[in-house]
DNA sequence: CGGACGTTTGAGGAACATCAAAGCCTGTGG
DNA sequence: CCACAGGCTTTGATGTTCCTCAAACGTCCG
């Protein structure tokens, strides 16, 4: 693993306080005071795709907040597969069960070029104890973790594989905020779909037939109400 | 929803104080004096099988910390399916999410005779404020919740039919804590596996000709280690 | 006793996994 | 700049698993 220092985000003066995404972030409830309590620097890393953040079972002592990208949740199984149980994008918390004083409960994997802020557990601890505003923040942030688990149980495991595809698109799109994104790969798709890669690919395959999804590189490009409306049809 | 007050577990003295499962539960770390800031009584509640406690997108004005049997956290897909996304058993918090002023995401509904405390909203949120003991132990309830989640979906959805099946009967006997547990329904089995009741019926005949599993009234004894070896050579 | 509901068992078929081979991009080094 | 290697994707053929539909059986409760 060597991930790239990109500079220090924190420094003692205010590079945290003007954060753009810290609203969404851990630090988002945190008054200017609040921030006078922090006493170590926060690092900013740079990953590239595939590389790894940390391993599930790691000696934790950090928590990261994605400021860009997209980072996996991996779980191996004993046979070798592998399974991503949960994304994270900008504003996300990775490591937060370390807060608990617990090792990883999985490896953390960029999918794409990424850029995330090193916080460390004392640091929280520290400032948890000293001001209430984290608290609220943490909770809305493992209640993000309870949403995210609900949707991944609820509807991407669930049903045909065609329905299982369409729906991870729809939450794509919905995650970053519009109809275009970067997609994983076959191999990832299937991976959050328990799916096997080639069904992902025959799938995409006819809605790009269909014309409800076009891709261009690493993009993709989505019809939302078509899918939306493919579903209805399929369901019945 | 018919729910009957059993008493009232506190009332200004100490019922909540001597609880048989505070440690585990949410007031596990409060102190005596903590406990001088509570001002609601806080109700325990009977529920009988099949009942419902709460629904999804209900207001939520109250928690449910578990006392005794088992609720199971239910959606519904839009054609009408359901799925079983989480088990609460005794000390696990129902309606976890209510506390950042969300609705509630999913039914609960009781799988056998249960009994459940009912702490009020606003009594949590002041708590929470006045003393710091109360946030450590929501911290680990909600990492419990990422736990949950992530065995779901890593072991519970992959894999073939009677893989399935078993791990689902091993994670019964651990939160059970021994291998002698009630059985449940094999539709609810087949929604939280995602599979059909009849697959799930067809497995369990057959681990039950191989001795592995036997089932009295709404009883099952497993064994834990024949069950483990089965999962292993199947694997390969 | 009879009805409702849950379970069991069977037969048939569809959906998906598996295995295999060919095609296509990407990045690398000559 | 082009050629080539590696990985990822696509497509096909085959087989198995599991879902679907259906009927019989058992059990719990009125």
């Amino acid at each position: 693993m060597k991930l790239i220092k990109i500079n220090q985000a924190w420094n003692g003066e205010d590079g945290c306080v003007n954060c753009n995404i810290r609203k969404q972030a851990l630090f988002g409830d945190l008054t200017r005071q609040d921030f006078d309590l922090l006493h170590l620097p926060i690092l900013e890393l740079g990953l590239s795709a595939g590389e790894t953040l940390y391993h599930a079972d790691d000696a934790a002592s950090y928590v990261y907040t994605v400021r860009s990208g997209m980072i996996k949740l991996v779980n191996f199984l004993p046979d070798g597969e592998y399974r991503i149980v949960r994304l994270l994008r900008p504003g996300d918390l990775a490591g937060i069960e370390a807060l608990n004083a617990r090792p990883y409960l999985n490896h953390a994997v960029a999918m794409q070029k990424s850029e995330v802020c090193q916080i460390s557990l004392t640091e929280v601890e520290l400032l948890n104890e000293q001001t209430p505003h984290l608290c609220k923040k943490l909770t809305a942030l493992w209640q993000q973790v309870q949403n995210d688990a609900d949707v991944w149980l609820g509807q991407l495991t669930v049903g045909a594989s065609g329905q299982r595809v369409v729906r991870l698109l729809l939450y794509l799109a919905d995650t970053a905020g519009k109809s275009e994104f970067v997609l994983p790969s076959g191999e990832d798709m299937g991976a959050i779909l328990a799916i096997t890669k080639e069904t992902v690919s025959r799938t995409m395959a006819e809605l790009k037939r269909q014309g409800l999804v076009q891709t261009e590189s690493p993009l993709a490009r989505i019809n939302y109400q078509g899918l939306e409306q493919w579903l209805k049809c399929v369901d019945q």
